[in-house]
DNA sequence: CTGTTAGCGCATTCAC
DNA sequence: GTGAATGCGCTAACAG
């Protein structure tokens, strides 16, 4: 490990002052030609690399971005992670990723820490009951992905287009029993937003509503399938691809694979293990991306118009 | 945003000096208790936090380890990648994560990255075909996970152990009859060392080896299944739980659901899915955590002794 | 035990 | 156009 070059060094080796090094650095126009092609030269000979930390310190900005996700292990998440961290290091951006794991009070020690890290921003996944006051401190430069907020800018997913979509495909196809797996309604996007998209197309179309709600979880699908079902039953909307799993499991189980099956997620695995499943693809990726790119439009123009964007959706059937 | 205080506002303010600040945020034992107190006291009354940036370049460290994930949607790995940030963070440590997506390139792409960050360390996630000579401008400070290595500390998965333990499940419960699915030796861990142990079982129990290889993939491993069933196979033990959820797709679609199956990650969905199937438990967490104290002791105490940890795994039954 | 001093590497004045 | 000087917030060496 030798020890790095500074921008002393480079000075001295280019015949120059520091400052002038530094404005070759910055892309400064006013420095002659002639100067600049030296300075660089030698620069790109060493690789001489500006350290980054005293560059934060020098500007009062850290160039890392806190993001808090609720589970790593999360499909949606990981995968919304990747768009958004690609857009931010391609930006010269660090992120410093924590996981909430759909505590409020881990989300506020995270918080705390990533304050103390004087972090430039904040993307905050949003989960059920969360709250965002939390986020005051970091005020204006903070984007929440996957609820709404008025206080901040926010990415979210098209709730009611999605079990739209998935209802009108099948009444297309001719359903009229439609029944629908939720989740507490005290979560406003996947509970709430999601059961009311599928009460308002029931009421449109004269259909009568078969609701019920359990956790997020497979099992739970799973043992609610049986609160659902009637014997008229021809199709099941899930507020997500993993209660359609459990769904989907517990009608193989019952023999009534008849009963056609439609989730929210696009996952993987429901396409896999059960092919005749239909799904909506929220575009977890892009929004991933567009948050990121929200908060750095925020950093880098002080724009302090708080924008909401909705990530469109598409059904992708077998 | 109001400005943050500096050191020298709480020295101000407590009536000290800016150094007896600095001492009792560093725990610096020779401190009067009386002054320590009244300081913390100013401390805590204003929120103070010290600055990282003005740290790191004080101690010539970013604080940031880059983190090299192959792809954050595996399952082992940010399983892996939990364990890991909990362990840096807690130590003050920031992560700088990144997919390499199994490509060499983008990993180099990403080290380069990584080396202008300035990163003080480099956790990498190894895949197959993967060229650890790239980590060589990290050294000694990188730990790689998953694969094995002379050149670097490493922490690998328990390859032969995970085979041996479902085997040996099997062959207790009679059968004789034990097939394998594995992937591309070249891929050393999960790919070589899993089919290795696999045909070492065999051969020193008598049975006779039926082993084949696919991709790494749901549908791979379903239509593989069809090249590894003989009228008389009894069990299937795959090189992983993807692999295991394929197999035991197909199978329930042939009727063959007599045949028992066995898996490697214990992955929650294999065991939903199929209720029957036995997994092991590689211990993804428990590596991460292990991986980033490993990179932090040779941070700290400049360690420079290459360490090697096998990570135990057990069985997991229903 | 505690205050004073001197940089860490860089960007930004301000002179020339 | 360019160099010298200044200070970002903090820690370490040196005095008391």
């Amino acid at each position: 490990m030798t020890k790095p070059l500074t921008i002393l060094d480079i000075a001295r080796l280019a015949g120059v002052g520091k400052s002038t090094v530094s404005r070759v650095l910055n892309h400064d126009a006013r420095v002659k030609d002639s100067t600049r092609a030296k300075v660089q030269a030698v620069i790109d000979q060493h690789g001489f690399l500006p350290s980054k930390s005293a560059r934060a310190m020098r500007a009062q900005r850290s160039g890392v971005v806190g993001v808090i996700v609720a589970k790593l292990s999360s499909n949606s998440e990981n995968t919304a992670l990747t768009g958004l961290l690609n857009t931010l290091y391609a930006k010269g951006y660090d992120a410093a990723i924590m996981e909430s794991q759909f505590s409020q009070q881990k989300a506020q020690a995270h918080l705390d820490v990533l304050k103390r890290r004087n972090v430039d921003g904040i993307i905050f996944f949003g989960f059920s009951g969360c709250d965002l006051n939390a986020l005051a401190p970091f005020a204006p430069n903070c984007v929440v992905l996957a609820v709404d907020s008025e206080q901040y800018a926010s990415v979210s997913y098209d709730n009611q287009g999605a079990v739209t979509q998935v209802m009108d495909h099948f009444y297309r196809q001719g359903c009229r029993h439609i029944a629908f797996l939720g989740i507490d309604e005290r979560d406003e996007t996947t509970g709430l937003a999601r059961s009311d998209a599928y009460q308002h197309f029931c009421q449109t179309h004269q259909l009568s509503p078969q609701l019920h709600r359990c956790e997020m979880s497979l099992h739970a699908a799973y043992a609610a399938t049986d609160c659902l079902l009637t014997p008229q039953t021809d199709a099941i909307v899930c507020a997500s691809d993993t209660l359609a799993l459990g769904v989907a499991k517990r009608l193989q189980t019952l023999n009534r694979e008849n009963i056609a099956i439609g989730g929210i997620g696009n996952h993987d695995m429901l396409r896999f293990m059960f092919p005749r499943a239909v799904s909506v693809e929220l575009g977890y990726h892009q929004a991933g991306q567009h948050a990121a790119e929200l908060l750095l439009k925020q950093l880098d123009d002080e724009v302090t118009t708080i924008t909401h964007w909705t990530q469109p959706c598409h059904l992708v059937t077998p």
